[in-house]
DNA sequence: TATACTTATGTAAGCGCTTACAGTAAACGC
DNA sequence: GCGTTTACTGTAAGCGCTTACATAAGTATA
């Protein structure tokens, strides 16, 4: 055991010869101090190796200068610059960062107080909680933002997250419009998956605006996983279903299809034109370079930061932030490349 | 604003017809609590749903339940599976997860008391911290665990990293054993970085072993990093090194100097064989496939952690723990595929 | 000069827990 | 039957801060 006898606010006040409202005053700048006096303490912190403890003053302050990051898993591609992004913001902001996984088995109740009590906010990624928790915790008052996720009904929760519709229809588009492809699967994302709805209803309404009859046959789950979409791949060469095109739902998932497809000895983009979403980091190596929408996944993770910490001071918020998508062009779709 | 007034232990108590103390017995199996009573504690617990607070707890029994990681930077392919790994753990050792980068400027100052206060223990990933403020926290007695990385000299924390050495030399064996190359070019991580100085200590026993000449021209830098190693092929090639194949230090270089040499025409692994280091999540997804060594880089972050939790209860630690690495043969050294 | 601020500092009451220590009653040993 | 344990529970003293509130001295206002 450590048992490190470190010195406490009033060793310092002692050394400085003055209060410990004094020091305290100085520490967090929360009063008129004189400056000969406030470099006396500060002296005095110095040489006494002074560093305040973090519990003593969430106790007294009841402020806990910690954000929680509630998350269903750490993985994907998608995980890493999101987390950046948090961590970066909060940083920023002079919060600390507490990362949980909910679905860690067994801890996961005993844990439950990650919220609260040991953060001043919550940040939800998709998933994480589910809708019953997510009121409770709204009824709470307690300041939450959501990732990825639209709050269940009647819960007013800000979330941020990306156009997943708009940049889904626009890839698509670019599948009939540019290469002429009719036969468009569309895989999507683990069951429930609100990104990859909103992704097929963009791949819909491109279809309609075409006048492309839908087809329930050529949507299936991918899982938004690399192995998962592969098997899927094998499935449908198997069942012999046609298609000209496959729009991944997310890169990861290309990745699998794309295996899948050159297993077979399916040229790509020649017979069939692959598309992604997200753009993540291995997009453009893959062969070909990968056609995907960019999603601007680290600032979706700065700006969820950013509205929570104006939650917690009690701001107004927007109730729901969607940051633009893009279309990246590459060659896994037909185009050339440039 | 949330002040929301949630109960407190005394609440609790004063519902169950009991003291706090005997709340806080059965709250922590600290003591011997009747049943009977016990089990009013519990029900009252549940119905006021109670939630112990985590700062007044670890002012009282100063344990902050919490530990701490230190990173350079939240990327790389390497960061994933480890901070997987340390979530896990920590999770399942009952500990919370609070991150931090250091290379944040600014924060990094402000926020040293991530250590010592806040947390319970620290784990310190290459190059977080430098060698004083390593030394302090070690004579300071305060528990800390390194992933990839010795300590300074007279520093005794406990280490946690893979084979770098033997891993980079049966890799580099293999290339000269199978392919016969014997103009086999390393590229180095970032400055100071150790990982690369043993891999680099493996290849030339490799070399040496098989009484190749070690020529410095075939030693550059790739900083572990794609754009950086297509770089730096780039100016190989422009320069008219010779070289039969590239170690590239991690997979992550691999990808660059895989695309420099395609770029530039040449084949891979017909000219040119090319090897990684780490074995990461798309490595096998690479055209060609990549031939690498497989660090098991999830398990260094849950045996840092274990580490970290028996230095924490005082119990003994392995001085430093270096988890095997095993190669992995893909089509990228020239192999074939199964 | 009296009044009212303003500025700088100190005093002390908690914040919500944990944990020695003490106390009581029942069980035990001989 | 009496001293000793043992099992259970309560009392209360902090843990190291923040922050109303009080105080004192200087400054401006009338």
């Amino acid at each position: 055991m450590s048992i490190l006898l470190r010195p406490t606010i009033a060793d310092v006040a002692r050394h400085a010869g003055v209060s410990t409202a004094t020091v305290s005053r100085v520490l967090n700048a929360t009063g008129p101090v004189e400056e000969a006096t406030a470099r006396r303490v500060r002296a005095s912190i110095e040489t006494l190796h002074y560093i305040p403890h973090a519990a003593a003053r969430t106790l007294a302050s009841r402020r806990t200068n910690t954000l929680g990051l509630l998350l269903p898993e750490i993985g994907g591609a998608f995980f890493q610059p999101m987390l950046r992004g948090v961590e970066t913001a909060a940083s920023e902001a002079g919060y600390d960062l507490l990362i949980h996984t909910t679905r860690n088995p067994g801890a996961a109740i005993a844990r439950r107080p990650l919220a609260e009590h040991n953060t001043d906010g919550l940040l939800v990624f998709t998933d994480s909680l589910d809708a019953r928790e997510l009121t409770r915790l709204f009824r709470s008052g307690f300041p939450v933002v959501l990732l990825h996720q639209t709050p269940p009904r009647g819960v007013q929760i800000p979330a941020v997250t990306v156009e997943n519709q708009s940049g889904a229809r626009s890839i698509v588009n670019h599948l009939i419009e540019v290469h002429h492809r009719r036969r468009i699967l569309y895989l999507q994302g683990p069951e429930g998956h609100e990104d990859s709805e909103w992704r097929e209803k963009g791949y819909r309404e491109a279809l309609k605006a075409h006048a492309i009859l839908f087809d329930p046959a050529l949507v299936r789950r991918g899982g938004f996983n690399r192995e998962e979409a592969r098997l899927e791949m094998e499935q449908l060469l198997l069942e012999g279903v046609e298609f000209d095109a496959v729009f991944t739902g997310d890169d990861d998932a290309a990745v699998g299809v794309i295996q899948g497809l050159r297993h077979a000895g399916i040229m790509v983009p020649g017979a069939v034109s692959v598309v992604g979403f997200d753009d993540q980091v291995f997009s453009s190596t893959l062969v070909p370079p990968l056609t995907t929408v960019r999603a601007p996944t680290e600032e979706v993770g700065r700006a969820a930061v950013r509205q929570l910490v104006r939650r917690i001071r009690g701001e107004a918020v927007e109730p729901r932030l969607v940051l633009p998508t893009a279309l990246v062009l590459r060659e896994s779709c037909g185009c050339k490349p440039a």
